[in-house]
DNA sequence: AACTATTTATAAGA
DNA sequence: TTCTTATAAATAGTT
């Protein structure tokens, strides 16, 4: 919508990504309450740009209930399970660890994700550095590791594709000679009569395989999300 | 956008309103999805039609782990919301809950660490990676500045301690000047008595002052904090 | 589910 | 950032 059709990938100009966050981010705010309105719709939409500001609509301003009613809905066959096994414990005693529990852990996520790092020491500091350090040689290790079975996976599709193409066009010729005999044949008996055979365009390893073949493994590794979209983006962007 | 202006309001036709749903939540998943990959941004979109049904959609299929970002981003907030829901009482929810927020919690901390990663897409590793880059750049950032810091603080510290010895020493030199004319005049007095005062040790920077002053800080800035990192590192290596 | 007349959103330019 | 404008996209009403 606007001057130029847009392509599915990241803005690599800065100002510019930034100045279409902003008139996108309106745009979707504006439509999720539309929707909201229109159709009688609980909507929740958070949005973290890439330099970390938050910005969120949620119907009625209750995002927190909505999160809670995402949460539930997600987690209903956990409950089922869960209820009747805790059910035996000390609640109020279990309770209170596992608040405990969950505020160590994300005040350590922040921790490891670089955030609220005022509270910490040097030596802290340096600790979580090196544990941050190993953890990320891991992560890149480990990204390799699936781009090569990406490549390898790729290229074993590609040298498949080329086998039945190099067939095809085997057989391509083989009719055509067919063809030009039985057009000498007719030729011999009725003098004239020309019959140029079209040659046929080969096939060719398309720009879209790639974006399957992430859509496969998505699905095998991911086998409880709804694949809403498929991958517009190159697969190995940084 | 159709034929004819859209009134802000809920659309009293059913069979309307179901089509209109329809339609307007494709465009605003497709748009969210736009915006996510055009302006590297993370969104998350919780849309809950009037019937209840669930749709979503969160950049890179991680809803979980924004949501867990909106969380502590709104922290403060949150912890007046969760206080009043614990204290009506509805524990077997609120305790399945925590529970599944633990194990989320868990789960993230260790990609966190770069452990299990196995578990994880391509695109999933690549946002991983990029997270942990950023927060590895923040510890870093952190770093430098309390190494700046204790350094300063420091100097300064050897800077008053230089003047304080300057001044030392120059009192002693004039003690030994006041004390030579003493002898003098002495020796006017009764020839022959030797006294040689001896000069005293300057005062200096001590090794263990370093050591002592960052215990200080320590103590200053951990009030609140278990040692969640144990230090195995030198105190200025990378 | 398709179609199409219109309205909206927005990319590029100022 | 904000405004303008040409154009692409979304979609309301229709078939």
């Amino acid at each position: 919508m606007g001057r130029g059709r847009v392509q599915l990938k990241r803005i690599e100009n800065k100002i510019n990504r930034q100045v279409t966050f902003s008139k996108r981010r309106a745009g979707l705010l504006k439509k999720a309450h539309e929707i909201s309105v229109l159709c009688d719709a609980q909507v929740a939409l958070i949005v973290f740009s890439n330099k970390g500001k938050l910005f969120e609509y949620a119907t009625d301003s209750c995002m927190e209930q909505i999160l809670e009613r995402y949460e539930r809905y997600s987690y209903a066959e956990r409950q089922l399970v869960e209820t009747d096994f805790d059910s035996q414990g000390n609640w109020p005693f279990e309770h209170s660890r596992l608040k405990a529990k969950v505020e160590l852990l994300q005040r350590n996520q922040r921790h490891y994700l670089g955030e609220d790092l005022d509270s910490l020491t040097l030596k802290e500091i340096q600790s979580l550095e090196q544990q941050i350090d190993t953890a990320l040689k891991q992560i890149r290790l480990r990204k390799n590791q699936l781009m090569h079975e990406s490549i390898s996976e790729l290229q074993k599709k590609e040298k498949a594709m080329q086998e039945q193409n190099n067939l095809l066009s085997k057989k391509i010729k083989e009719n055509e000679k067919a063809a030009a005999q039985q057009v000498n044949n007719w030729e011999q008996q009725n003098h004239g009569l020309d019959l140029l055979p079209q040659p046929l365009p080969c096939l060719n390893m398309g720009g879209t395989q790639q974006g399957e073949f992430l859509q496969v493994r998505r699905n095998q590794l991911d086998l409880t999300l709804e694949p809403l979209y498929s991958c517009h983006l190159g697969c190995f962007a940084t």
